[in-house]
DNA sequence: GGGTGACATCGACAGACGTCGATTGCCCGA
DNA sequence: TCGGGCAATCGACGTCTGTCGATGTCACCC
């Protein structure tokens, strides 16, 4: 499960790069990619992946994460919980301490499908060969 | 209130291109960010902005949409209202018929603020200058 | 071994969301 | 002028979602 996102250029049949806007979207594809982008669409999480991103190492834990969201600590763990099953987030609990980071490439193929042109941005890392 | 989404580019105060992993997102901008990302995280509305992109000449009328989709005509309806709010469809009432059409860019800029990558596919059209 | 602290899980609640049938508004052709 | 048909709006319903406090679990330290 934790690979969710990364099925997405390859699941998608042949139709790696910019696939919303070349054909019409079969309603599998259309309930996982709603999926996905149901993970991000809420400012909580947005800001989550923000303060990751920025955190230095690109890591950060939950107590990094509470105070600058302003929300309570299960809340911030529901958030998080929510990002990494969508695969965006991973989970590296180093003793008591929960790190964590951005998969990386997730965002970039995310980008890639809502994308209008043919190219792609998502050239970071962790995406298909054939793109 | 059609606009909203051209808005971010400019409305992120100087971080054009790729502002989410660059530093923290303030609590406004990921609400705005968040509400146009709810717009398309449902799959009956990313269907039909494949539809619409799909279709001959970049536009349909409701009663090209109904069918694919298998939902109720004001259903289809509401979910066309809800993209036309967020600024990713344009609507164009012709006699009795209601014609709909991706705005230019509006995707496209949608996939920059997500893209890790500091440049940007968002080159169309409908953009800030000082992308 | 017991205490402490960080994180996950549970249960509950209010609010938002997707869907439908019924209705209304409106344009066009007869 | 009137009827037919397309699309928007309304009201209602069940479901999903975000949030919290309380509780559980586990690793570390004294």
């Amino acid at each position: 499960m934790s690979t969710e996102l990364l099925a997405y250029p390859s699941s998608v049949d042949g139709a790696c790069c910019a696939p919303l806007v070349r054909q019409p979207l079969a309603a599998a594809e259309a309930t996982d990619l709603a999926r996905t982008l149901k993970a991000i669409a809420d400012p909580a999480r947005l800001r989550l992946l923000s303060l990751v991103a920025a955190h230095e190492n690109g890591e950060a834990c939950v107590c990094d994460l509470t105070e600058p969201l302003g929300l309570s600590q299960p809340t911030v763990s529901h958030h998080l919980k929510v990002l990494v099953d969508a695969g965006l987030l991973t989970r590296d609990k180093r003793g008591v301490w929960a790190y964590f980071a951005l998969v990386p490439g997730a965002l970039d193929s995310l980008a890639a499908v809502l994308s209008t042109a043919g190219d792609t941005t998502a050239r970071s890392s962790a995406l298909t060969p054939s793109c």
